[in-house]
DNA sequence: CCTGTTGTTTTCAAATTGGAAACAGTTTTA
DNA sequence: TAAAACTGTTTCCAATTTGAAAACAACAGG
């Protein structure tokens, strides 16, 4: 038995109540998950949780070690971390999640540089627009847009601000109605990007609500099909400035007030957070001062 | 790898200062303790100790994870016997309250599993159906019957929900006029159990007053004369249920609403919960999981 | 330049592990 | 009431990992 494994195995399972969930979460197998905690249970000589077909509980027993082996974790952890940061060139690794468009856009680009600067750190990138918790996945740092402050269980460093542009292809362009005032949006084929907080509210001046014969999850699906002369699209600036500066793409209603949005890094409030994550953030501030 | 051994490993390499003497005193070669210790470094990306032919000694990172590693050890093996001493066979005295109906069938075949389970525990079961302050009586637990949320100043536990059902003996049903509704068990001799909350109102469907010619502070009684086709009674299922199975009795109006009761074990918040305390509510929530 | 001792590496049989599938329950659904 | 859908456990076997011995490399001391 891998007795530390079996441990974090365990507290996995009290926090998720499910050695399904438990296995899925680590993309590994019950079966594995269910021989570990029984030997784990085995070695103690101590039964740990109840288990029924429908839920685990955690006996009394289960519950004081629970708590003891939370703390043993986070212990180790800080050890681990006290002597890589003792190291001159920080390693390990980074576990980032990201938005699908920015992680494919500037961020690719940054994290290239990155990767040169500090070729000791691994980086494990999860690209993905779902609302995820940074600390039960157990993410290093997280990327958010966002136009309000953020959650208070992290901590968040603003890195960037960007605004959103009304953009469509000249050939749809020519074989359509002008578009001069928002409400000429109406009558158009407007893209719905599914996570966008405001729906199919466009926020262009004082709002206009939009239709259209796409609606999908993915900005960068998105701006293929605006690209292919199929309809109008609010796509984020990094995105569609490359677009727009060879004539591929143009803006439509460029004076219409829109949000702009503050890209903020993110990291779990821990006690100990490892050098290699506050260097990251450094360099990511860096990085996007420079860009400016 | 196996970390933990590799941290007790190192610890031990750290104390001994040589590869050689920990692997004899562990009767193991020194292969397996120059492989995991090497893993462990690697895995940290840190070398924790300089080796030369002669001895061997911690590096500045060493140091600081030994001291650490010692820590963690010392708290895994508090938390391994924390477990293990609640488990240890408890001893001692167990003062318990129950309600009567309840504790001569369901309770009774539980606490004769426990004591074979438990020989070294002595049980002082008082079954009574008075209203008794656990904490002033001195008792360690409690089982109460109960819709809602218990006080504040115990620790509940739920173990089992259990519904009621109104009996009659097929002899008296087929004397009597039959009862189609609810609103029939008015002019029938429907037995009033004196410490139910309701007094005479049955909570059936809307709630009906009843009346009869029996009122009496036990259940079994009333079972009794609802056996010897005297009248109707609302009966908890655990009390009835075999007379249903065998015959003996007929279940009346099983489709009106009624409602459902968790049976809680209670203990009192104190701040040092007696080990065999906890060990006996968790026998009783598996052995009631089991009875599902 | 041996000799004895150190830690590391190699080797390969033996033990352990992990995932799929079968299984035994239970709850939910139709 | 039967069927479907889940639960966690067990079984099975291929694949990996482990461990002890032996070979090896490095070095100190005579």
């Amino acid at each position: 038995m891998n007795k530390l494994r079996a441990i974090q195995l365990f507290v996995r399972l009290a926090e998720l109540g499910s050695f399904t969930r438990v296995a899925e979460q680590l993309n590994t197998s019950k079966s594995v998950i269910s021989k570990e905690v029984s030997r784990l249970e085995e070695d103690l000589g101590v039964r740990l949780l109840h288990r029924t077909t429908r839920n685990v509980q955690l006996t009394h027993a289960g519950e004081g070690y629970l708590q003891r082996a939370r703390e043993i974790l986070a212990q180790l952890e800080a050890a681990d971390s006290f002597v890589q940061d003792l190291q001159q060139a920080p390693r390990g690794r980074l576990k980032i999640n990201a938005p699908m468009a920015l992680g494919i856009t500037e961020l690719s680009r940054m994290f290239a540089d990155f990767m040169r600067a500090y070729p000791d750190i691994e980086l494990d990138i999860h690209l993905g627009d779902e609302d995820v918790d940074l600390v039960e996945q157990g993410f290093d740092l997280g990327f958010r847009a966002s136009s309000q402050p953020l959650d208070l269980a992290y901590v968040g460093r603003p890195l960037t601000r960007f605004g959103y542009h009304v953009c469509a292809a000249p050939q749809y362009l020519q074989q359509h109605e002008p578009i001069v005032s928002v409400d000429d949006l109406r009558s158009h084929n407007c893209f719905e990007y599914s996570y966008f907080k405001g729906k199919n509210v466009w926020p262009l001046d004082d709002g206009v609500r939009i239709g259209g014969t796409l609606r999908v999850n993915s900005v960068i699906f998105m701006l293929t099909a605006i690209k292919s002369g199929l309809g109008l699209g609010l796509v984020p600036e990094f995105l569609c400035r490359e677009a727009l500066a060879s004539g591929e793409l143009v803006e439509v209603l460029p004076d219409a007030r829109k949000p702009e949005l503050t890209l903020y890094a993110l990291y779990p409030a821990r006690h100990f957070v490892p050098a290699r994550v506050l260097q990251c953030i450094d360099f990511l501030e860096a990085w996007f001062l420079r860009q400016r």
